[in-house]
RNA sequence: GUGGGUAUGGCGCAGUUGGCUAGCGCGCCAGAUUGUGGCUCUGGAGGCCGAGGGUUCGAGUCCCUUUACCCACCCCA
């Protein structure tokens, strides 16, 4: 296939016969935040690479790797962001939302971009729905995060999560915790995976979740955090599981969740599919209290999370979860002659005007064609318009569900008819609802 | 970065030890019903068989090179 029409490695199109999943996950997922208060704000795609740096960490090289890094025409270092936190907390910073009332609560939908190889659950643009809190030290903050995220997964109709949190503690408990680890590790250094003798200067929490068989064993003996952190942060995390059983939210407490970066403390969290392939973790979040002061603003604390819409579309497609789809068209109008077309601009004019998605023939094409293009869109009516209607003033509306036919006038008569039967559907519909609605919960 | 798999009309696929005028299903367009969709039947359009090179009388099929996609490892902010 030619340069030309192929998409970029690791990018998706958003075909029109699939938008409407998008629309639909990301507002129920924004309409869900917001029922705690968090609001949207939108960022930049890209930003000066040093707040990455700085955020991310630079010592990292594989995030260094791994993010679409360049050079504008004015000489700046600008990168498309890997990630949503960075650009929430500098904007937080910004526009001093923090002299706001605290605490803030954000949300966003946003694209990523980093340059990994793809597979499944992964790519090089993909699709981040967020939230972060600002200015919020108390545990209920932690437990309010998560059940977000819960919530969201709930509305969503996903089943077959399971949610794994830990707490890596503060910075001061977690040296403590390290240093143990170190020593733990340093004696069994002659069995452990290469990579993972690699990591144990580096960063040894790595080795907790190393799959090699061999290290995993190790690590099952290892020392676990939850031993070496102080009283703060172990109430802390009482407090949150407290939350988490007096809301219904089940979790297990796994040891072994930790994070790369030096920012976070305290929670960690993830939510895990059963029903994906290795790229299994559909949303994962934490306390990262250190982060607002390592971008350069006064300490604050502050938690959130992360969700990957693909793979949670991915879980919803797996699942065979319903994406309701909009009606795209309420009335089609097909003409015959000259005239009619001019006719049926007007009246689809007229329809539109109070409301109602209406088309017309676009291709010329003859009447059959029409009534199969009708179908095929999925009008809910349609009107024929020969020069017998426009001569009389009358046509039949024909309700394609039903192929029932109704009697109607054209000037102003046909969206009458149209509001007067959709509205008594609607009402029919409220009635079936009201019904069942006795009955719902012995199903 | 490492390993495995796959590339054939818009989509999903078949193509047997090289003999092809490259098929099938869905979809698309049109007709049967000349003013009414879904079902059925009939016809039509649409492919340099991922790209480049080689072997051969002859390559979708064999060899080499290359690119892309998929899956997994690594890694995962």
């Amino acid at each position: 296939m030619a340069l030309l029409t192929q998409a970029i490695k690791g990018t998706q199109d958003v075909l029109p016969a699939d938008s409407h999943r998008w629309q639909y996950v990301e507002k129920k997922l924004l309409d869900t935040a917001s029922l705690f208060g968090f609001k949207e704000m939108r960022t930049p795609v890209f930003e000066h690479t040093e707040l990455f740096n700085r955020s991310v960490g630079d010592t990292t090289d594989v995030v260094q790797k791994e993010m679409y890094t360049f050079n504008d025409n004015g000489g700046r270092s600008i990168s498309l962001r890997p990630e949503g936190t960075a650009g929430s907390v500098r904007a937080f910073l910004e526009h001093g939302l923090h002299n706001e009332a605290l605490p803030q609560k954000i949300s966003y939908v946003t694209s990523c971009y980093r340059y990994e190889k793809p597979q499944a659950g992964r790519l090089r643009e993909f699709h981040q729905f967020g939230i972060e809190c600002f200015g919020a030290p108390l545990a209920t903050a932690d437990a309010e995060v998560i059940s977000v995220a819960a919530l969201a997964f709930e509305n969503l109709g996903i089943k077959n999560l399971r949610l794994e949190i830990n707490s890596i503690g503060c910075p001061t408990c977690r040296a403590e915790y390290t240093k143990a680890l170190k020593e733990y590790f340093a004696s069994k250094q002659a069995d452990l995976c290469e990579t993972c003798r690699g990591r144990l200067d580096r960063n040894p929490m790595r080795i907790l979740d190393c799959k090699s068989p061999i290290c995993s064993a190790i690590a099952e003996e290892a020392p676990t955090v939850l031993d070496y952190i102080c009283d703060d942060c172990r109430h802390h995390f009482e407090q949150v599981k407290a939350h988490l059983d007096v809301l219904g939210i089940e979790y297990t407490v796994n040891p072994k969740i930790v994070r790369g970066l030096d920012y976070y403390t305290r929670t960690v969290f993830e939510f895990i599919s059963n029903d994906l392939g290795a790229q299994a973790t559909l949303c994962g979040g934490g306390r990262y209290d250190g982060l607002i002061e390592q971008v350069g603003g006064q300490p604050t604390c502050a938690l959130g999370f992360g969700m990957g819409l693909e793979r949670l579309m991915m879980v919803m497609e797996a699942q065979g979860c319903s994406f309701p789809l909009p009606p795209v068209c309420d009335v089609y109008i097909a003409p015959m002659g000259e005239e009619a077309v001019l006719t049926a601009s007007m009246l689809c004019r007229d329809l539109r005007a109070e409301g109602f998605s209406a088309q017309t023939d676009l291709a010329g094409r003859g009447l059959k064609a029409q009534m199969k293009f009708a179908n095929k869109i999925g009008a809910v009516y349609t009107l024929v318009l020969g020069d017998e209607e426009i001569a009389t003033g009358k046509a039949k509306l024909k309700r394609m569900a039903d192929g029932e036919q109704i009697e109607v006038t054209l000037q102003g008569g046909l969206v009458e008819a149209v509001y007067d039967d959709l509205f008594a559907d609607a009402f029919e519909d409220l009635n079936n609802a009201v019904e069942n609605f006795g009955n719902k919960g012995e199903q």
